[in-house]
DNA sequence: CGGGGGCTTGAAACTGATCAAAACGCGTGG
DNA sequence: CCACGCGTTTTGATCAGTTTCAAGCCCCCG
């Protein structure tokens, strides 16, 4: 069952029907391990099949201006280069953030179980919207909030995240960011990143060694953080 | 003809039958006028239709730690909330810059179009991925680059748009942005966006005036912002 | 003619970047 | 088991870009 995270969240955020589920488990994929660093897709690569995250973590970056900025992250059941379906050139590349493994499903295989479900088409097509709703969220972020908020939001963001699809409890999960990438994705030096998680730590919000975060008073980090989750659209919260 | 201009974009990214296009021309709608500043929805709404933009500009914008962030701009031929087609509560502020005329289309119209052409289910589906590379671009710009990289980006996003939609010639265009606009789109203080503007001109780069802008030199511009347009996968440059 | 919004300018304060170097872990090979 | 080396974290000091505050100006509109 690889892409059973994938069927729990479109199930969780919009609902499918008995045989939309079974046409999902019904995709043909092909599984591959990767190592810390490798590169899933390359701007300007054209795949012929999308991938499903089944454990591990991606990160959408580019070169700008002489840094790399990580414009997103993607973890297990997120499809980050769906848009391939539609735009077929990758405009970023596509990278493992601590060894991960993914699932390949042909293009070909998607459109062909869209032409038969408008349900799943709503369905996958809601799921690039959310992904759009994030971006949107780091704009803001990037643009309106200095280091500290930042941080905290974008910790908030990926608790969140790894909550719904049953990666987190109680607030603490493991998470493979080294302080570099917290600063290619926020904008922000390492030497101000390492501070500003200083600066979070000796207020007591959060823990993060051993590459494991935990929140502490989950409740002031989201002040800290401003984050109100619904941009994220995750309606019904997952349970069992 | 009301949404001429969504036609003609949609028609040159990716191609419509003939089929398609008449029944693009067949959607119902109703056109309103609005004055500059007027909001054309707010978060939480969940609107029954999705609204077309016939000229003029808007901008969709939240307030975020005491400064409101735009996080984008929609022109002529544009749809800027058809992602509540499927995410129905809007989860930002759409706002108008400057007088403008929308077009609003009714969602039920647009499923049933939809349902019974998965051409234009592609056609609108591409284009709210499209705009969510838009958002990914302005991640970069806000992450990656200074205040004279950030302006000039945003300038050659907006040139480009507009000539695509046959709204700017020869680098020259009308934008009704205060610097204000710009500072909350950038990311920057009023008083910054200023100088750099002054920066632009004085190094001969573009004339802003009267509401009208004009690239001078636009690969030197296109340089210091470092753009590069295949991110709006504008692939047949229009004509005629 | 007055008022107000937008643009412009100057000076001071601050946030975060940069440079440099040390300390820490951790895996590898001897 | 220890030594080495490399990537990551940490610390300090200096520097640069940007913000903030404050005031003046311009011009359009009423």
């Amino acid at each position: 069952m690889p892409h059973q995270r994938l069927i729990s969240r479109l199930q969780a955020v919009g609902g499918l029907s008995e045989q939309d589920q079974t046409r999902l488990t019904r995709l043909p994929y092909k599984v591959k391990s990767l190592a810390d660093g490798e590169y899933v897709l390359r701007q300007g690569d054209e795949p012929r099949s999308c991938i499903i995250v089944m454990s591990g973590l991606l990160s959408r970056q580019r070169v700008v201006n002489a840094r790399t900025q990580i414009s997103s992250f993607y973890i297990a059941g997120d499809m980050p280069d769906l848009p391939t379906l539609h735009l077929p050139v990758a405009d970023c590349d596509l990278c493992t953030v601590g060894s991960s493994t993914i699932a390949a499903v042909p293009h070909s295989a998607l459109r062909d179980m869209m032409k038969e479900s408008p349900g799943l088409t709503h369905a996958f097509w809601r799921e690039t919207l959310i992904h759009a709703a994030i971006y949107r969220e780091w704009v803001e972020n990037l643009g309106s909030r200095q280091a500290l908020g930042r941080v905290a939001h974008l910790l908030c963001e990926l608790t969140t995240r790894m909550e719904f699809v049953g990666l987190a409890d109680d607030g603490s999960f493991r998470l493979p960011l080294t302080q570099q990438d917290v600063a290619d994705a926020c904008g922000l030096s390492v030497v101000h990143v390492n501070r500003t998680i200083q600066e979070l730590r000796r207020e007591g919000l959060i823990e993060w060694q051993n590459h494991t975060v935990t929140l502490l008073r989950a409740k002031e980090l989201r002040d800290v953080a401003e984050f109100s989750p619904e941009y994220l659209h995750e309606l019904n919260p997952r349970e069992g």
